[in-house]
DNA sequence: TGTACATCAGTGAACGCGCGTTCACTGATGTAC
DNA sequence: TGTACATCAGTGAACGCGCGTTCACTGATGTAC
């Protein structure tokens, strides 16, 4: 049931979620989905809660022990998963202020793959990279990067001439000085 | 009138801009503003063409001869919009798909701007940058970069500790070898 | 094995709401003679 | 200067719509005795 309401949730922003959209998908009356969700508010949290679960654990995923690889890896994974699932990505990074996620960064859903970003940067860095960059800054260039690309390619639509994923984080992070060497 | 209608754009999305709002906003009934707009799609539109020109003429007035003092002025002058304006860009970069803009890219609102930037890079390249990429490759990355940073900030709101404009751009445009030298 | 009962997902009707839009209208303003 | 008329921004009532949510209900399922 939630995994139809998910389906739902592709049309790409929380408040255009319609309970009674979903009551259809499942083939359900619109008071049904009482049963199982209190109210509109809780069905979105479920399936962003669920979302945030799935991007974590792609981009864990992708952890290998060579930091390079393991980063190079998390940036595809990261631009898959927005490629996969264009709407979902959207919910997950413009309605995430609604909808009760929480605003304070520790508990943020998104932070597991934030500390393993800025982790595995780190690692870069004690395994020779040519940056000589703060960790964290270096993890803000990189997923301002990636969420720029994602977001506009999403918006813009195909008609522009978008890099391919591989060159677009090669260039990137040999830019940042995140290649080995 | 349209002027009191783009304040209510400061919502930061088309669809949730409300003639009945719009209405009375400016003091004045639903049915006036049929006087003046053929329906609200025509209303929605003439806000956006309305800030996509002062994006534009934002960013043109920044362009100063020193090819590498007018890209670095460009950005900060794309930063400050943003800042200064995220309900209007969030209008003009997320419902620019709706409401009837043009999906050629020649013809896209934003295409003046977007010249400027890839022109500005090449007479980068001619003015001895130490760039060696395409100018409409090193064009994307600022552009995408730019807007990843907008875009996050005003999602996430301020609990991040996001970079200065100053420090981002110089470090955006020192990594991509388009600083002097 | 058979009956009584609790549980609980789903139903159908209804509510009040804000929306975009239509319609016939009013009333002020400015021009023509 | 004074009257007749066209123009046109704004009005108020009404429409049909989809929405989230409530309510009392039905009917199947599974357990207790």
């Amino acid at each position: 049931m939630a995994a139809a309401s998910d389906l739902l949730a592709e049309s790409g922003d929380a408040d255009r979620l319609s309970l009674r959209a979903v009551a259809a998908a499942v083939g359900v009356t619109p008071p049904s989905i009482y049963r199982h969700f209190a109210d509109k508010q809780a069905l979105v949290a479920a399936v962003l809660e669920q979302r945030w679960t799935e991007l974590n654990a792609v981009i864990a995923g992708e952890s290998v022990t060579d930091p390079f690889v393991a980063l190079r890896r998390g940036c595809l994974a990261y631009l898959r998963f927005a490629e996969e699932h264009p709407g979902h990505y959207r919910v997950l990074f413009s309605a995430a202020s609604r909808a009760g996620v929480t605003r304070k960064r520790e508990t943020h859903p998104g932070a597991p793959s934030w500390l393993l970003l800025s982790g595995t940067i780190e690692r870069c860095g004690k395994a020779g990279a040519r940056s000589e960059g703060d960790p964290w800054e270096l993890a803000t260039r990189i997923w301002v990067t990636l969420h720029g690309l994602v977001d506009l390619r999403i918006t813009m639509g195909y008609p522009f001439p978008w890099p391919s994923p591989e060159e677009f984080v090669d260039a990137l992070l040999t830019d940042l000085g995140l290649s080995r060497g």
